[in-house]
DNA sequence: GCGTTTTATGGTAGCGCTGTCATTATTCTT
DNA sequence: AAGAATAATGACAGCGCTACCATAAAACGC
C-alpha cells in the first residue's frame, strides 16, 4: 500500500488519519477537534480525544502550516542575550505567550543590521504569525520584508522613529534628556559620560544625545568622556571611570550608558575612597535589582523591560491582520532618585 | 488554472516552481541549489540563484520539513531567563548554531516539570532536529517522549544521573561538596546558609546536600540556614542574610547558592559594617563578572554557562543519529578564591 | 407545516517541497 | 574501445494537514 514512502519515518508515528480511523470520524473532524475550530458534538469530541491519547498522536505543525498558510510561531530578534535587558523583554513576551498557541522563536543579531536581515528571512521561512525585533533601525531589505509580509511586526524598546506596524517602548533620547534636567536641578555641573563602543547600541546613543542637549541648553557640556572599546560590562565601567578620572579628576558627576558600568564605578569609588554622591555623582539606566539592593542605591532611570515585552507580544496576538494605523506605546520609565546622584 | 487555492497566501509569494520557471530547470533542480545538494552545475547554479534573487524568494521552510519528515529547528527548553545562567546557556548554543542551518525555539518551563512536559510536546511538533533541556529530571511522559524520538537529546547543567542522550555539564553536587572542603580548609567552622525556595532549581538543591555532606565528614554540620521564599535576587540575599545572623549571630561563614544572593549578603555586611572575610566569609556560586568587579572579588565557584551551551550544541550537530553510547560531557568548574571568604 | 437557519460532519483537492528512481551526458578505467 | 563509474538533471508521487464546498440532520419561526 502506499506506506512505502513512511520509511523514513519514524516508527509508525500516529497522523491525524489513524485518530480518525480509531475514533470513526473523518480526518477533518478529528482536525477540528485538535485545533478547537468549528461546532462539534461532545460525544464525536470525546471519542477523538480518546483516540489521541491512545495512540499518543502529536500533530505534525510542519503540515498544518503548509496547509493553511500560517504558523503559530512568533519570531524574536534580539540583539544580545548578554545585556540582562534583553533576557528580561523575552521574560515579558514569554508570559503573554504561555496560555496561547503561539511559540517564540528567537535570533540574536549582535546588533548587526546585516545579521538581523540575514536571520529575519530565515525566520520568514516558516511564515511567523508575528515578527518582533529590537528598534526602528534596519536594512532597507529588512524593512521591504517587513512590510511587505503577512504578518504582524512589533518594534521593541524605541520609539523616537516611524515603525513598519506597532512600536512599543520608550524615548530614549527623552530620557537621556530627563537625566541632564535632573542631574543640573540637583547642583551637578561638570559632567563626565564612560560610555562603552559606539558601534553598540542605537539606544544608549539616543540617550547620550539626549544628555548632551539638555546639558547644552543649560549652557554647560560634558567636561570628559571615555568610552569602552568592546561591549559594555562592570569591569567595564569600573574600568573606564579610572581613565575618565585620570584624565579630568575635577568631575561632579559621570553618567553611564546602563546600571552595570555604572555599578563598575561605584565599585571604583569604594576602592579609591571616592565618596559617592558628596565627591562624585553616579548615574545609570535600567533599574536592575542589583543596583536598587545596595545600602546606597543607584541612582537610574527604570526602563520597562518585561512590560515592553508583554505588552508587545499581548497587542500583536489582538488581531491576526495588520490594521490601517500604526501603533505607538509608550511604556515610559521613571527616574529612581537613589542615593548616589 | 489551479490557483483558486491561492487566494489566502500572498499576493504572488513566489514558489520554488517559479524560480524552476525562470531559470529553465526543473523543481528538483532549484532545490537542490538551494540546499547546495547534489552535484549542479556552475551555469545552472548561476541561473537558479539569479531566478531567487529576481524573485525574492523565500523557501517555504514547512513545505521542506513536511516533505523531508526533519527540521533544522532545535528546541530549546530552559527552566528560566531571569537568572542570567540560562541567558549564558543560550548564547552558548546560538554561538555554535550560528554558522549553520539551525535555528533555536526557545520556550521557558519556570523550573516545572510538567510545563516542560506540555511544551516539550508542543515542540515535538515541529519535528525538530534536537532537542536541549535542563537537568535529568523530567517527567516520566517527557522522558518516554524523549527516548523514542527521533531526534538528539542533550540534557544540560547536571551530570550526576543517567542522561537520554547526551549529558553536558558539572556535578553540583560535587562543586558543593568542594565548597565545604575549601571553607573549612581556610578555617571556618560555623556555617550558615541562605537560599530560596526549594522547589526552584534542584542544582542548588544538589549543591546544598553536597556542602553538608562535606560538612558532616568534619564533624561539623550547618549552624543555620534559612530560606527566602520565592526565587532568587539579590534582594533575597540581602534580607536573607540579615534574618540568618539575627537568629545565629555568632556564624563565621555563609554560603549562598548563587552569586546575586551572595553579593545581596556583602551589601548587607556593608550595610550593618560587617568586615566581610575577617568577621564573616561569603561564598557564592556561579562566577559572574559583577561579582569579581568588586574591590574585594567575591569568593566563588566559576560554572562554565557558556561552554555547556556551545558544547552541547556542538556535539548534538555531530550526527543526526542517535548513538548506541551515552556520552557524559563534564565540562568542570573553578574554585575562585576571591577575597571574601 | 414548510421554508430557514443552525449544527454537525464529510469529500476532495491541494499547500510547496523533497525522496526515490530513472535517464542522459560525460569522464575514467584498463 | 568497450564497459564502468560519475555527473547532472528530471518525472512523479506523496509528506500530513486544512480550506473549501457540500450535505444531512436538527432546531427554529410564525
Amino acid at each position: 500500500m502506499s506506506r512505502k514512502r513512511n520509511a523514513h519515518r519514524s516508527p509508525d508515528m500516529p497522523t491525524l488519519a489513524d485518530v480518525a480511523r480509531l475514533a470513526g470520524v473523518s480526518e477533518i473532524t478529528a482536525s477540528r477537534v485538535v485545533r478547537a475550530q468549528g461546532p462539534i458534538a461532545d460525544a464525536t469530541r470525546t471519542r477523538v480525544l480518546n483516540a489521541i491519547a491512545e495512540l499518543g498522536y502529536i500533530p505534525n505543525r510542519a503540515a498544518g502550516s503548509l496547509a493553511s498558510a500560517g504558523s503559530t510561531l512568533m519570531s524574536v530578534l534580539l540583539p544580545s542575550l548578554s545585556n540582562i535587558v534583553f533576557p528580561d523583554v523575552l521574560r515579558g513576551i514569554h508570559t503573554a505567550l504561555t496560555q496561547t498557541a503561539f511559540q517564540p522563536v528567537i535570533g540574536v543579531t549582535d546588533y548587526d543590521p546585516l545579521v538581523e536581515e540575514r536571520i529575519l528571512v530565515s525566520f520568514l521561512a516558516w511564515q511567523p504569525a508575528a515578527i518582533i525585533l529590537a528598534g526602528l533601525h534596519h536594512t532597507p531589505t529588512a524593512r521591504r520584508h517587513l512590510e511587505h509580509g503577512r504578518f504582524r511586526v512589533a518594534e521593541l524598546m524605541d520609539i523616537d522613529g516611524d515603525p513598519v506596524d506597532i512600536a512599543v517602548g520608550m524615548s530614549h533620547r527623552q530620557a537621556g534628556y530627563d537625566t541632564g534636567r535632573h542631574l543640573i536641578q540637583r547642583g551637578y555641573r561638570r559632567f563626565g559620560y564612560a560610555g562603552h563602543s559606539v558601534v553598540f547600541d542605537d539606544r544608549a546613543t539616543a540617550r547620550y544625545e539626549g544628555l548632551c542637549t539638555s546639558l547644552r541648553e543649560a549652557g554647560l557640556s560634558l567636561v570628559a568622556e571615555h568610552r569602552h572599546p568592546g561591549p559594555s560590562s562592570t569591569m567595564a565601567g569600573r574600568d573606564s571611570l579610572e581613565i575618565l578620572l585620570a584624565t579630568e579628576p575635577g568631575l561632579d558627576v559621570v553618567v553611564f550608558p546602563n546600571d552595570d558600568m555604572a555599578m563598575g564605578g561605584i565599585f571604583h569609588c569604594m576602592h579609591v575612597g571616592i565618596t559617592v554622591k558628596q565627591q562624585l555623582g553616579i548615574f545609570g539606566f535600567n533599574g536592575l535589582d542589583i543596583g536598587q539592593a545596595m545600602s546606597m542605591p543607584l541612582s537610574t532611570i527604570l526602563s520597562k523591560r518585561f512590560l515592553i515585552g508583554k505588552t508587545a507580544a499581548e497587542k500583536l496576538l489582538e488581531s491576526r491582520e495588520r490594521p490601517e494605523e500604526k501603533t505607538i506605546i509608550n511604556t515610559g520609565y521613571e527616574i529612581i532618585e537613589g542615593a548616589t546622584a
